[in-house]
DNA sequence: GATGAATGAGGGTTCATTCAT
DNA sequence: AATGAATGAACCCTCATTCAT
């Protein structure tokens, strides 16, 4: 009866203790943001000590990266799926309600503030959420623009641009509006029909007509 | 022995006093963001004592809000000078190159920053600053493109939301970047080719050629 | 009877303060050594907070500093009284006497032993303490024994070496079992005989009888 | 199934994998000091863990005090080779040149700081350092200049004070500018000066020449 | 016997705030 | 009205020590 029960690895118990740690601290973070939150805070709701926490992280700044880097990299899961043989206009919309229903989710909205916040004094943090997020998506818009004129199904001189722009459109004001906490989420409806608009200047400018594909100096 | 020497009104050296501590704080709050910055440094900046602040301003909290209500104030000043009678694209044109340079200000981004970072602990704070800046740019512009559609220059069928549109077109990619310390600001010479690229997709949706301006339900 | 009491200047309030912070942080530091003692016992030995103490010394190394400045200013209080027109082994005797007098005290020793316990971390720290201790001493009595040698009194060929001898005897077996925490205090009669001993072998070397002046390669 | 395998006696490897504590513990406790050094940097530099050094020591003073007890063994090692039938002034100088030697041996003077430092806490720790050390020097020394007495080749009317001062004498300033981490080590020619200056002054004092040996009350 | 994760008391330090002057 | 010394709670972090595995 001695080494039959599963021992559980050692490494995999740490992890596992690591996770739960990330966990809490996530929560205290999105809670009080990084300055306000407090490492007696996180051990607290942990219920651990605070030592605990310095066995796995050396120090909260550390900490907080990685609960950051954690929340990226879930950032652009799952936001290309660009099928080349639909309209362009459709992907577009499709592409345009998937990146507003991740962006205008709570953690990220709270992400996006914790990030601008601490903007000032963390340079690298920043670049790892832009790496992980924003650029992510515009290169992925990007690639798929270039596919679609190279299919001649849309006139775009500068696909980096386009997509740019077809991004900010899609933010629109209302992410201003949530990152700023002062309305709910806007319904799926709400995130629907911005899109629409978003799409319908966006062809506009770049559909395949044939015409205003010049560039500007 | 009392009266000779010019008194000047007490309320009018309280003032002072006010505007001087609201300069200084405005400057370290700027600098440090809400949290880091500390009472003392403000006192020391100032050349005053700590209780002379606590004089004024009963917190921290009430001077930093205080000092977001002063900066929030300039915030939309001489935006708008949009003549009825120039091409809209002119005009447009002229407002976004000022809108942008307003907004990546060092102030104004740095402003921004702080606002989010503390949208969460006090939402009058982030109304105050949504109402006395975008709210304003939004509200001038509208009112601007109502007065194009009405005199056939442009064929918007909802002005509220095609200012919105121009604004997050404006904005653009370059605000993300600029909120999020990853580069310096633009160049003019940038900020007009983006403004250009706004108005041109602006216009290819709303220029008055007669066509498109059908209303998403 | 508003302006009559003698306000004590605030500067003389500071100073009295500063200098009540610097007798009670001499006593946990001597009783405690710099790395043992806690910025919370010095502040309830002072009875007051935490805070006070950093009102006044900006770090826990600042104030040690303080009081190891305070200390070493003592040290060569009143040392040299060495008179030219009696006899060199006289002077010598009387100097000895009030050197181990000093080197012997109870604050003198503890000094040393702190000192040298921080030496490997702040350079600066013996340097002030050798500065203002033997540094002084070595100084002043090699300036006697060159008056000596001038007059013909002694025949040192170099009064440097000789000064460094002469405290070595002194300071002697003694010093070490002092500093080791390994017996008292010599009595002033054990002290009169160590440095009469001194004397007689610092005499036999560089007495002037006229010989033994050659100097070592 | 147990016994096939050489098992070294378990004594054996316990007392191995003691000495390698110890070994690194004195690296540590060298490099850091008593109170700087931390079990965890000893466990991490022994490749093992902290548990482990718990389980052959009690504490890190007990530890600690292992590791002084093992310095102090090697201090006085083979100082002593005074042949009687060499020239005194010969054998002092090739004594004291031995005695710097090791004297201002890296280790011996961090040994000497760390004794200092920690005097006041544990008097078993100093009375052990200068048994060790110190005491040895001086019996040693006195034994010799005994027989140098007894055969007339010296006139030192008491042995322990006239081994005392030449030890005195060698230490000189250099030890003290050493203890004080003020200097480098001394080069050999340097600690050869210093020796025979002391040399010089002790035979000055006390060489057989048939005067000077009278003694003081 | 060896491990190393967990502990928790305590370290130095900061800072918003108060209050006697 | 202005001061600035005093406060004390809270901060992040360290580390000797323990104990279940």
């Amino acid at each position: 009866m001695s080494t039959r029960k599963p021992i559980p690895s050692p490494t995999a118990r740490q992890d596992q203790r690591r996770e739960a740690i990330l966990a809490v601290a996530r929560e205290v973070f999105n809670a009080e943001g990084f300055a306000a939150a407090s490492m007696s805070a996180i051990a607290a709701r942990l219920g651990g000590s605070k030592g605990t926490l310095y066995n796995y992280f050396p120090s909260k700044e550390s900490l907080f990266e990685a609960c950051i880097r954690h929340q990226c990299a879930r950032f652009a899961d799952g936001l290309f799926d660009m099928p080349d043989d639909r309209p362009v206009a459709e992907v577009l919309a499709r592409f345009g309600r998937r990146f507003l229903d991740h962006l205008f989710s709570e953690w990220a909205v709270r992400l996006f503030q914790i990030i601008v916040a601490e903007a000032h004094r963390s340079p690298e943090l920043t670049r790892m959420f832009y790496d992980a997020g924003p650029a992510v998506g515009l290169r992925g818009l990007q690639a798929y623009l270039q596919r679609a004129v190279a299919a001649d199904r849309l006139a775009a001189p500068d696909c980096a641009v386009a997509a740019a722009q077809f991004m900010a459109l899609c933010r629109g004001h209302s992410h201003l509006v949530m990152v700023l906490n002062l309305g709910d989420r806007p319904s799926d409806a709400a995130i629907a029909l911005d899109v629409a608009r978003a799409v319908e200047m966006f062809m506009a400018r770049y559909g395949a007509a044939g015409h205003n594909q010049r560039e500007l100096a």
